[in-house]
DNA sequence: CTGTTAGCGCCTTCAT
DNA sequence: ATGAAGGCGCTAACAG
């Protein structure tokens, strides 16, 4: 005879059946969205209910309610470090508003991009924050013509909600700090150029230099991959010819800078001493490099309370927040030395 | 007068009345876990439901059917990229078995652990994979007895069902290998002393050095945290004195293994040609450093296919796999020269 | 404030 | 193979 060891879940019936009310009472009673009531029953019946283990069942709830308090989050992969900062943020966020936030990897595939959205929304997601969006992904779109409450972090398509960090700013920052230092003729290494951040932060260096009356030229700009391969091959293309050596380099993203030092030391060159390099984004690796690595913060905890805004805000069609990042100065970066160009 | 515009979501009454069908017709047909039909009238009801662009309500089906096809992964940080690895494989393989893993992070507070867990049985998961468990753990021990389906991952408790790679072996082929290359001063720079890993890579370590007749004594072994800097210290420390320098050092995770490398750095020491140093986990910087790292590939796929199996067999009960993982060999290891003792 | 009633969308006997 | 009916656990509308 099959004996059934399966422990018994303690239901909402249950507690009542201990308090002796309504079932109904106690689901007001617990219900955590209206001011908790003071009156003895409802004392008592938290009571009866902490004693028996109650727990709500989530599923029942959402199923009723409507709505399911998550939130569902697409990244490209979680082995790259920003994003699982981002996801962190965006974790922490949700938490602190009463939100579960659950996430799906997607790779760089379009296709798997819709298939892990749709098994999010499967999941009755309230919304959805999109870390992947290209500037001609269709995704967006398509969200919005659904009705798909969303939001886009750290990229825009220029249409849908986006919290993003201000790129243009940063890439100024980045620069306008190697420029104080006596460089001029620097070089920016950035990512695909696809994404809104990428044109955005080189348009940032561009702007930083002008200022001294330097053109960015486009020779001194290379758009390349994410990873840190990426990054080497850019930084062994601008050592090639010795005479031709930038003095300093902006690679717009942490890896891309990891790979850059990768090619200095491959050239028997010293980050810092010979060549300064700044980096983006102040990945935690940035801080503890052999040559700490002059990087630029981006804001992450607060890119996602202004997506969850954006989230919850019905009427926040096309709204864009940038919110400013920090340069952390470090040893990569130093001031031009006697022996370089002037 | 108010307008909603939220869209009609089909539900199986929608399908059943388009096909000319009952509601429970409908849910057989799409039930995916019997052999489907080839009936005129299934496959008619399949192509309405695909028209309409019908989905299933998880919630309203996890709970009639009472399991979700969900399971919960518990990990510290995705920040850590072992963590990240480790969570992307059981994504991938939960996918393949058609569930869906949701994943909270819970730092290395035991109260936040016990937290994040009930959030995760809040939502009805099927069952919890833990890549946090401490040999002093307790939590493993709660879930037992609340016969809550679990497995852990990467470490065990040494009670819990269990996938691990096999650290035992892993930390004998790095140092197998640095003995092959005629090194017999090694250091072993570990992480904290509280989990299963640690101690089975030294275990390890010290079988290898035994087989060419070496003890490998309690001054050459050195537990610390898991960080960069953790191991920058470290590595510090067994630099300080020339003289008692190792010619090897086997870091026992890869981030450990950049921090030594910072401290030889700092030292003015080439990795490689001056000391050679083994990581541990394989992770993508590894193979794009400065000087490319050997490192210890462990399997995250297969171990994360182990858990699964466990986790979804009842008697399963304090078993534990250990897959073996593979050595890596890269430029960061020599042949110990003509000037190295011994 | 409390209880009664009626589902949310789906699955599963049970009977046909 | 199909349909009718009941209920998973919870909540919202309605009376009292």
């Amino acid at each position: 005879m099959e004996q059934r060891i399966e422990r018994h879940v303690v239901t909402l019936r249950d507690v009542a059946a201990a308090s002796g009310v309504s079932v109904s009472t106690v689901s007001r009673v617990l219900d955590d969205r209206t001011p908790r009531s003071r009156s003895t029953t409802a004392e008592r019946v938290r009571r009866v209910a902490d004693e028996l283990g109650y727990r709500r069942n989530v599923f029942a709830s959402s199923l009723r309610r409507g709505e399911t308090g998550t939130i569902g989050v697409l990244v490209p992969r979680l082995t790259d470090n920003v994003m699982a900062m981002m996801f962190e943020a965006i974790e922490r966020t949700a938490r602190a508003r009463g939100y579960f936030a659950v996430v799906a990897t997607c790779g760089d595939d379009p296709t798997d991009e819709r298939s892990a959205t749709d098994t999010l929304l499967d999941r009755n997601v309230d919304g959805v924050i999109l870390a992947t969006a290209r500037l001609d992904d269709t995704l967006p779109a398509s969200l919005r013509e659904r009705g798909v409450s969303h939001a886009l972090v750290l990229r825009t398509d220029g249409e849908s909600p986006s919290a993003l960090g201000d790129d243009e700013a940063g890439g100024y920052f980045a620069v306008r700090h190697l420029v104080d230092l006596g460089h001029r003729d620097i070089a920016v290494v950035t990512g695909p150029w696809f994404t809104s951040s990428a044109r955005d932060r080189v348009r940032g260096a561009r702007r930083a230099l002008a200022e001294v009356g330097v053109d960015l030229t486009d020779d001194r700009v290379i758009s390349t991959g994410y990873g840190i391969e990426s990054g080497t091959e850019a930084g062994r293309a601008l050592l090639a010819e010795p005479a031709a050596r930038p003095t300093a380099i902006f690679a717009a993203n942490d890896n891309l800078a990891i790979g850059v030092v990768s090619a200095l030391a491959a050239a028997g060159l010293t980050v810092g001493a010979d060549i300064s390099i700044v980096g983006y984004n102040d990945i935690p690796l940035a801080a503890t490099m052999p040559v700490p690595l002059t990087s630029v913060r981006v804001p992450f905890d607060q890119i996602a309370a202004n997506a969850f805004d954006l989230l919850l805000d019905e009427s926040s069609a096309g709204r864009i927040t940038r919110t400013l990042p920090t340069l952390i100065p470090r040893s990569s970066t130093r001031a031009l030395g006697p022996g370089g160009a002037r």
